[in-house]
DNA sequence: CCTCCTCGTGGAATCGATTACACGGAGGAT
DNA sequence: ATCCTCCGTGTAATCGATTCCACGAGGAGG
């Protein structure tokens, strides 16, 4: 492959003035200028990223670490992530943790191996080590998603608690007393929060949540299943479940079936996290949707700040509830949120 | 952060005895291999990639350059793509291109500059001008699913053909007589082939396949819509619609839902591509599996193959029928592929 | 006419690794 | 005792870019 060194031959200069014009600097004869952008043409020359990399120390280059490539909530954060990245002039390279703490800490150490300007994660447990580590050596980072308390790094997520509130009020309107959560884990973020605003929601209603009603889960479909089975071996199962993430929700619609029991007359079903496929689930799931693609490209912005040396602002958005059939028919037949009062949080 | 100087100095060596003890060359004294390791350890060291790329003219990366990630198919074959990336020892950089040629050839340019050590692509169209060079130029490339006939590059990918016809075959034992196509792009080859093995098998049965019943989609969920949406304004609309993609078949599904019409009592569908989420739509979909894992590990290997000097032949695995409810429920009330003979290509 | 800038250009150092080659010392063979 | 090997180690070239510095030419100003 043709080398700066052979353009430069071919051109008759010497490789500062290939850099120059390759580069844009000023003062360049324009002689000079058509003489490489032909040697480069003739060519076929692409300068060499490594080599620049290298000599620069950057890589216009930015790290996604999510948790779960077959998430679509992850799928999509992934790619708008990556449109606006390009839009910034960066590449992204993503790894795909599989909610599992090695392979988040493989991913990190490969990804600061390679000098990637800056570091996007959605961390799968409290804190890996290298994670840690390169956060407080500084380099530029930013959570989205899920966070670690007490790291100082700036968190683009989105806030649950508004649509949480949404959610039960739909479903205490529908009749529902028994609610129950599977919850992600514990040592993640999202998975704490979700269950303590549905906790609190409840208690708002004088509804109690007893521990039998929190199942623990690890956002996988299979420990959906699993949860939901022990709900349903309850002596008194629950009217409703509610799935901390969309994979869980799955498992969960595979265990009632199993049982031959329908969605929603013989048990509701609510998740966090609304995707494309829960239109055509059947029943059509109610969910609650983050803005994934506002998340994203934020984040990017954030992490870009933060390697421009600007500030790079922590930011949270608000979720919101999509109210489908899962849980059953709305009494007055609309299917609007039933919010009391016209928060901006929860609906537009 | 600390080079490999640094690391020298600390050990009371050269440089040149540091970078032994990190490739494990033979020659060092067990003496200086303690000290060495002390000090990596003691400085938090970490080889710069960048620096040993340009060095040895290899990264260890894979370039992998896919259609579109939003959809289920693509993603479970990243992952199985990494997956065996990372026992081989390489890392992976994916690319999504969209669907639209020009992203495509963004993102072959990109990785060419990084000087990825192969390069593993389901190209969007007939051939964007940056691949057909790469390959001409002789960087390590293998096609997945999709390829460009007249290039000389190895393909892994799966036969639908027998899978297709079994799909008829039990499409017709349930009465249908009237099917329609959603067809891929043209350009692409899994566009043509599945049509061509949709009309080979409809001719053994001597069915028409009129044009009025090919439909021209994009693989996008929204081309299934219009598509189905022009199927059913047909004087005679067909009983059965055959979506070449999965997000066709979730476009078709919302077109007829939009219609009032039910599935399959109405009309029948049916999907090429299984993923998890058919088995929970409202019906589940009868769909063509691939063996998507095997095939991201096959083309992996193939690459790697080329990369270190082997051979790296072309690979084409059986897809496979899944019977779901989505075209009627079989007479016999068994979810079994009717194929006549026990083929091996079909059922297992 | 001399001096001083400005402009375009090239030489060479540099980034952080790998590796060919040279060299000194220890040990074995004669 | 001498010579030859081998082993461990260091010096320096190298990969392909960027960029600081110096230099010569030409124009402006005194």
């Amino acid at each position: 492959m043709a080398s700066i060194k052979d353009v430069a031959v071919e051109a008759g200069v010497s490789v500062a003035t290939v850099s120059r014009v390759l580069n844009g600097h000023p003062s360049v004869s324009p002689g000079a200028r058509a003489r490489v952008l032909a040697a480069v043409e003739a060519l076929g020359y692409r300068p060499n990223a490594v080599a620049r990399s290298l000599r620069t120390d950057q890589t216009r280059t930015l790290g996604l670490v999510i948790s779960d490539v077959m998430n679509p909530y992850f799928t999509e954060l992934a790619r708008s992530v990556e449109e606006e990245a390009r839009a910034l002039g960066y590449s992204v390279i993503i790894g795909n943790a599989d909610e599992r703490p090695d392979l988040q800490d493989h991913h990190v150490t490969t990804l600061l191996d390679r000098r990637i300007d800056g570091l996007l994660v959605s961390p799968t447990d409290g804190g890996s080590p290298r994670m840690l580590e390169a956060a407080r050596a500084g380099t530029p980072m930013v959570f989205v998603d899920r966070w670690i308390p007490g790291v100082d790094v700036p968190v683009v997520r989105s806030d649950g608690r508004g649509a949480v509130r949404d959610l039960v009020a739909h479903l205490y309107r529908l009749g529902h007393r028994r609610l129950a959560i599977i919850a992600g884990p514990a040592a993640t973020t999202t998975g704490r929060e979700r269950v303590d605003a549905f906790r609190e929601a409840l208690a708002e209603y004088g509804l109690p949540l007893p521990d039998d009603r929190i199942g623990q889960g690890d956002f996988q479909a299979e420990s959906g299943r699993r949860v939901t089975e022990g709900f349903l071996d309850l002596p008194e199962p629950p009217d409703v479940v509610f799935a901390a993430d969309n994979l869980m929700a799955l498992g969960a619609l595979d265990a009632v079936r199993a049982r031959g029991l329908r969605v929603p007359e013989d048990i509701a079903l609510a998740a966090f996290d609304d995707i494309r496929w829960f239109v055509h689930t059947d029943p059509p799931v109610t969910a609650i949707a983050q803005p994934t693609g506002d998340l994203g490209r934020a984040a990017v912005r954030a992490l870009v700040d933060r390697i421009e040396g600007r500030t790079g602002e922590s930011v949270t958005l608000p979720a919101r509830l999509v109210v489908r059939r899962s849980c059953g028919e709305s009494p007055s037949g609309t299917a609007h949120p039933p919010s009391p009062s016209p928060v901006r949080r929860s609906t537009p």
